[in-house]
DNA sequence: CAAGTTATGGTCATGTCAACCAGAACCCGG
DNA sequence: CCGGGTTCTGGTTGACATGACCATAACTTG
């Protein structure tokens, strides 16, 4: 089954037939994934394409990399530039994309960052209404609103790789503010994951798992509803690979999805 | 903390002082972090460089990629040229490298995919030894082995992604032959990992997780310092994220790298 | 003040998993 | 051929994690 083909073996980097100082010339661009929570629900940030091609439909955020800089560095000057945060600890390159014809103009291979940050719905409401939006991850994913040249694939991919880094990593203090409830964290898990989960365990599961969550003395006022106040908690250390939550089917009414 | 940036926004792929129509151009490559198991360690499949730069020194096979081909299929054609393995569903992207510099004779964006065989000695032994070779992971990320562009860093990703394949995915039958042993399945988790597992524990967890792993009939012989032949099962469905085998801190004695 | 709502703490039953033990089936050396 | 060594296989047990559920606290509105 494994067969030698000693041509080439010598010479990475070099295929057969061409010459290698000619190599195809790309461009290459950093596209951005914005995540947000919006009233419950998962959001990302899209902007209204003002050129062709694709002009007037929605795409993420992005740009060209500038050859003096890395990757890491051009996805966060975009961040900078589109929402005027300056944090690099939540960005996550999670894929790269470079179909044939992915954009008509020329060939192109984008590095696809993934970003959380708390509401930004303040760069929205600020901006021109027509150039910036929060829209619903669902209503992105389920072709409702049309994304411009491989974006919705791009955006599914996130969501992915959000769903899992959500049970991998502490990232959910990132959705929130830099005090938050914990209701207001399972309210994360719950939007994400789209299941339900118990508050009482939820709670016992985020508190025993020392260091993520710290509390602050003070206490949250209550909404509408009324009910009693909750307490209130600042992010702590984000673990790598230490899984507070875990993600289940077998109970916990909700779509849990599969 | 969050500001409105207006200008630009309308206009990704864009940044300010560039000419649209007159992007930076890059070469895009494809390169393989081929990982495969010899007695009982994990091993990295390196090349020796044929021409400048880093003529001589060892390196991971990769090339560039055309602009009538995806990513992927680069990559299959990479492994293809390379091992003679034509097998697409082993293969992973796991990152996109761009530092300024990395390669000295132009701007280089590399998209690394990561590729788990069985043993592929056979390869090796067929080729001029001068060309190619297997060696252990660790000489390759210790220093032992010093590999050309920023080979090392995309080496030392790939071994800290398969190290949570192992544990997400059923990649693990990827390492053995068609046929093997519940102890040769441990041992590449034990390699992978730099631990040591229980037996009896190990066997029942791989055994419950049903579908995994299909009993053939038949023994495997023991080897020379005896023991009860050792069932031989087949690989079956690979699943995405159910979690067979965890990984775990505070018990099994060994490195258990946190 | 009553009813409703949310947060928090606790109990309990179940399941998972590591640690450990025992027997089975092979090797080798004497 | 027999006994010790080794590996594989199966079973038991105890600690711990987790889901389901209940009770109380502390706020809201009417």
């Amino acid at each position: 089954m494994v067969r030698v083909v000693p041509t080439k073996t010598a010479d990475p980097g070099v295929p057969a037939g061409y010459d290698p100082s000619r190599f195809p010339a790309f461009a290459v661009t950093v596209d951005m994934v914005i995540l947000t929570m919006s009233d419950s629900r998962l959001n990302v940030l899209l902007v209204r394409r003002g050129v062709a091609p694709f002009k007037g439909m929605w795409a993420i955020p992005g740009g060209f990399k500038r050859p003096t800089e890395t990757l890491d560095e051009a996805a966060k000057r975009e961040l900078a530039q589109e929402t005027g945060v300056d944090s690099t600890s939540l960005l996550t390159q999670f894929g790269a994309y470079g179909d044939p014809g992915r954009d008509p103009r020329m060939n192109v291979v984008t590095v696809a960052y993934l970003a959380v940050l708390r509401d930004v719905g303040a760069v929205v409401a600020g901006t021109d209404a027509a150039a910036a939006a929060l829209v619903p991850v669902s209503q992105a994913l389920n072709g409702k609103i049309e994304l411009a040249f491989d974006h919705a694939q791009i955006v599914r991919d996130a969501v992915e790789r959000v769903r899992y880094d959500l049970e991998l990593t502490g990232i959910a203090t990132a959705f929130v503010g830099p005090t938050f409830t914990i209701a207001e964290l399972r309210a994360v898990y719950e939007a994400v994951w789209g299941v339900h989960l118990d508050g009482a365990n939820f709670r016992r599961s985020v508190v025993t798992e020392d260091g993520w969550v710290i509390p602050t003395g003070r206490r949250a006022r209550p909404g509408a509803p009324g009910g009693k106040p909750a307490e209130l908690y600042r992010a702590g250390r984000m673990w790598k690979y230490s899984s507070p939550i875990r993600r289940s089917q077998p109970n916990e009414r909700g779509k849990g999805g599969s």
